[in-house]
DNA sequence: AAATTCTCCTGAAGGC
DNA sequence: TGCCTTCAGGAGAATT
């Protein structure tokens, strides 16, 4: 499922294909996705320039003349490089034609949202309240220690907070607390600063490993080529319950906090 | 204000 | 083999 580095990986990889590019066309085929794509689009965005692609938290946002085309890729989406004369497949709901090249967005559970604004995309609903971008200098430990002293649940639940931080998904939450030796359910405010400074220092690692690795693809997730991402297979913990702890042995436990799958090693996190 | 629940959706996996 | 149920989850909205 995209989370940060699924997000970060995309927009690289259409990056190179649509910056600079004229949008000749726009294809609806579903516009039910989390919210109807505007029919309007159709004739909006034809004659405009793609001057960036760019990222925040797990938005792209494709800068052009007249405003700024917004996309999520929800929990199943990818987006595709593809010719024109690629047959779309089941659940390829959008494109964007350009004269070389279309950009091809699928999304089975329809999770996703394609959301065009004229205003300054920062200020936008769903942008102007994220927290910091994890990758950033701002995103720390003592930022983090912080906030979490007016908080009392767990501290899992404070990392996959986007008001907080953004871009944590399920996935990267469980790896980074497993490499902090922090239990996930344990309360945020009763974390030392000195464990909230590691913990800070795991998440970027982690979510620059995963960069690295072009994601991390379980089911649906594909790189705008069509190849998986390849950090599935050095997660820790996501998904291993029943399985041997990497560090200790001992079984991985699983338990849903925040109404998520969340695993852990009951002996090294504590 | 923080915490919890609900909601959208499809496909995979498990049970019988 | 086939049908039914359960589960997975990003994140805004609604509720407590």
């Amino acid at each position: 499922m995209p989370e940060l580095p699924e997000v970060e990986t995309t927009r690289r990889g259409i990056a190179p294909h649509v910056e600079g590019r004229k949008v000749e066309g726009v294809v609806i085929r579903n516009r039910r996705l989390r919210w109807p794509i505007s029919s309007q689009l159709t004739k909006t965005l034809p004659g405009q320039q793609v001057h960036s692609v760019e990222r925040r938290a797990k938005y792209l946002l494709l800068k052009m003349d007249q405003g700024t085309l917004i996309l999520h890729l929800g929990m199943s989406g990818s987006l595709r490089i593809v010719s024109k004369k690629t047959e779309p497949q089941p659940h390829d709901h959008f494109d964007l034609v350009f004269n070389k090249g279309v950009l091809r967005l699928r999304d089975p559970r329809r999770f996703g949202a394609v959301i065009w604004t004229r205003q300054a995309v920062e200020k936008h609903a769903l942008l102007k309240n994220l927290g910091p971008e994890p990758l950033d200098e701002s995103f720390d430990g003592d930022y983090l220690h912080r906030l979490a002293q007016r908080r009392r649940g767990a501290v899992k639940n404070l990392i996959m907070d986007g008001k907080v931080v953004v871009g944590v998904g399920n996935i990267y939450a469980n790896e980074s607390l497993f490499l902090s030796g922090i239990h996930p359910g344990r309360a945020c405010n009763r974390i030392s600063l000195q464990r909230y400074r590691v913990l800070a220092d795991r998440i970027k690692a982690v979510l620059q490993a995963a960069i690295q690795q072009g994601g991390t693809t379980l089911r649906d997730f594909r790189q705008e080529d069509g190849r998986p991402g390849y950090f599935a297979q050095r997660l820790l913990v996501y998904g291993k319950d029943g399985e041997p702890c990497p560090t200790c042995g001992h079984a991985i436990s699983q338990q849903r906090i925040g109404q998520r799958s969340t695993f852990y090693c009951s002996r090294c996190q504590t």
